[in-house]
DNA sequence: AAACCACCGTTACATAATGTAACGTTAAAA
DNA sequence: TTTTAACGTTACATTATGTAACGGTGGTTT
């Protein structure tokens, strides 16, 4: 179950982590509804699919009564980060700075929103650290 | 034949494409040779690789006497990109920001990386206008 | 010329992932 | 007790990928 080389998920697969993740628990029957005019699947599909993203472990379920509730185990943005990694490692000599520069080549973002973020980043860790050190700093805003 | 949804590579097409990039011009039996070790493939089983990453847009052939040159049509790094817009597409509601704060969660890099890449574009990116320009540009209003 | 050989396409599987769903089971509800 | 809600089992079609045996064709070598 090593989530470093997680399969893929298909289509569908992801529309109900979609749903999943839009929500704090999630039925069977809650995906039926929410995936309803995109996807019409049958229930037994519905749960096929449901077992095999826990088997996955990108989901996992509790019992309350007979009804399973599902909850997801891994934030979107975590099996973002999985997947470019491997892109990174593939497709850009292991370089991360090859990837970005491609980025920005490909329109994907600019130069600008980089600083931004650095800035918003750096603004959060030092905002972070004082917090914990106890500090208090004048002004902060929360984003 | 929208390069947008392109199928992905599985490993052994991938590793081909390695092969393919690290040198300007490749045929069939450089394939073999240089993938001998880590996947010994036949004859006819590295053409049909080849076959299907041409098929695929990735690469392309020009015939020289009888022998197939073949030459990437794809730099890594774009298709990196392409990869990338998916992901954010589907697991970062659309936000390259998303995708960079999780990568920095995940330590997969730095705001002082972030910071340095959007210092080290924007000279090139003046650099860059500024030859087109002919000279030296006091400061350019463009866009 | 005849035999050979390099180089390529065609055809064909096997396996695995994904979508899809009919059925069968079970325990609670009516 | 009959119904039914909620779930698992089993099964199949499709597609992607890896793998390769064959067979054709035009140069090469005897």
């Amino acid at each position: 179950m090593k989530r470093s080389e997680q399969s893929r998920l298909g289509p569908l697969e992801y529309a109900v982590m979609q749903v999943i993740w839009s929500r704090p628990a999630t039925t069977a029957e809650d995906v039926r509804n929410a995936l309803e005019g995109s996807h019409d699947v049958k229930d037994s599909t519905a749960r096929t699919i449901l077992r095999r993203l826990e088997a996955k472990g990108y989901i996992e379920h509790e019992v309350d009564g007979r009804t399973f509730v599902y909850r997801p185990q891994v934030e979107p943005e975590n099996i973002a980060s999985q997947l470019v990694r491997g892109i990174i490692d593939k497709l850009c000599r292991g370089s991360v700075e090859n990837l970005l520069v491609g980025m920005v080549d490909d329109k994907l973002l600019t130069a600008d929103t980089l600083r931004d973020l650095a800035d918003r980043i750096a603004k959060a860790e030092a905002t972070t650290k004082s917090v914990k050190r106890g500090k208090k700093s004048s002004q902060d805003n929360k984003m």
